[in-house]
DNA sequence: CTCCAGGACACTT
DNA sequence: AAGTGTCATGGA
């Protein structure tokens, strides 16, 4: 057990596919995250924000020490505001204003794999279901884990590997895809593809491969299209200039930065045109850094939606 | 009841 | 090239 300052992390923020990472609300507003990463089992306890503690059941993940696997998973090593170059500030300082408590808002470095199917699980749904569908994935194809703490067993699952999704029963797989035949079938399809070696996740990481062959590389597969991709590469593969637009940014390209674009549907042009001029506004290094940090803001600030 | 949710794709004008 | 329908379900 050791201290990590997570008053720095906008816990809320950044978990998205609440397998790798979990959050859980307990009785007395007392918050807990936990999950398993490489079978081995992360807690998180904030009850009280000045002293938030991290703990594992182990104390060495892939060699590192947990402060060093944390820091990194949480990318304490980023700074959002740095996305915001003093031109932006400028030209919209009530905006500027608005995105203030969102800045400590961290993208998790997740797993390249889980990331590519979580997202493929959220297609024009809720967040309840997407959350849904891969609890039901992990539970029906993961790894069982089961650890012993001071308040008793708990069981978590890991997320399933591509060999497992790929050799999954696409009928048996409809129920962890609300019940979406196609969306059951492309996902098989994609985990045969990175089992076989066909798909390599982990080559589309490297800095020397430009943003665009990489995206085309993923939309390749069916049911990945340039949103997906971008999400992949943004939250899964460290690429933090890769700017997903999706219903929620596409609105606030309109109502924050009055993108004409933005009136109309969400194209492939439209998508293309309207992440150029995002760009423009961000430090390209973090531009997908500052989109996250904006996607909050508008959620929570404009639409009023209870995101976690 | 209608509308929209962290979309992608086929199909029609 | 640009718009519309389909897939699916739940919550507001």
């Amino acid at each position: 057990m050791f201290g990590i300052n997570l008053e720095k992390i906008d816990i809320e923020g950044s978990i998205f596919s609440g397998q790798s990472f979990r959050w859980e609300r307990t009785e007395n507003e007392h918050k807990t995250c936990h999950g398993v990463v490489d079978g081995k089992l992360l807690i998180i306890e904030y009850g009280n924000v000045n002293s938030p503690v991290l703990k594992s059941t182990s104390r060495l993940i892939d060699g590192k020490s947990l402060e060093e696997f944390a820091r990194r998973y949480f990318s304490l090593d980023i700074d959002g505001s740095n996305a915001f170059p003093e031109s932006f500030k400028r030209t919209y300082p009530e905006v500027w204003q608005l995105l203030q408590p969102y800045l400590q808002v961290k993208i998790l470095r997740q797993a390249p794999f889980e990331t590519l199917v979580t997202f493929m699980c959220a297609q024009g749904i809720g967040m309840n279901i997407i959350r849904r569908q891969v609890k039901h994935l992990t539970e029906k194809l993961g790894t069982r884990h089961r650890f012993v703490l001071e308040s008793g067993p708990i069981v978590y699952h890991a997320f399933p590997t591509p060999e497992a999704l790929a050799s999954a029963d696409p009928d048996a797989l409809k129920l962890c895809t609300n019940n979406n035949c196609i969306r059951a079938r492309n996902i098989v399809d994609a985990a045969a593809a990175v089992a076989s070696g066909r798909l390599d996740l982990e080559a589309l990481r490297d800095p020397e491969m430009p943003l665009e062959t990489a995206r085309e590389r993923l939309c390749r597969e069916r049911g990945i299209g340039l949103k997906i991709a971008d999400c992949v590469m943004l939250f899964g593969l460290q690429r933090f200039s890769a700017f997903p637009i999706d219903t929620h940014v596409h609105q606030y390209l309109g109502a924050w930065f009055s993108f004409g674009e933005a009136l109309k549907s969400l194209t492939g042009k439209t998508y293309l045109s309207l992440q150029r001029r995002a760009a423009e506004l961000f430090d390209p290094e973090l531009a997908g850094f500052a989109g996250h940090i904006l996607f909050h803001a508008w959620r929570k600030e404009v639409k009023r939606l209870q995101s976690f």
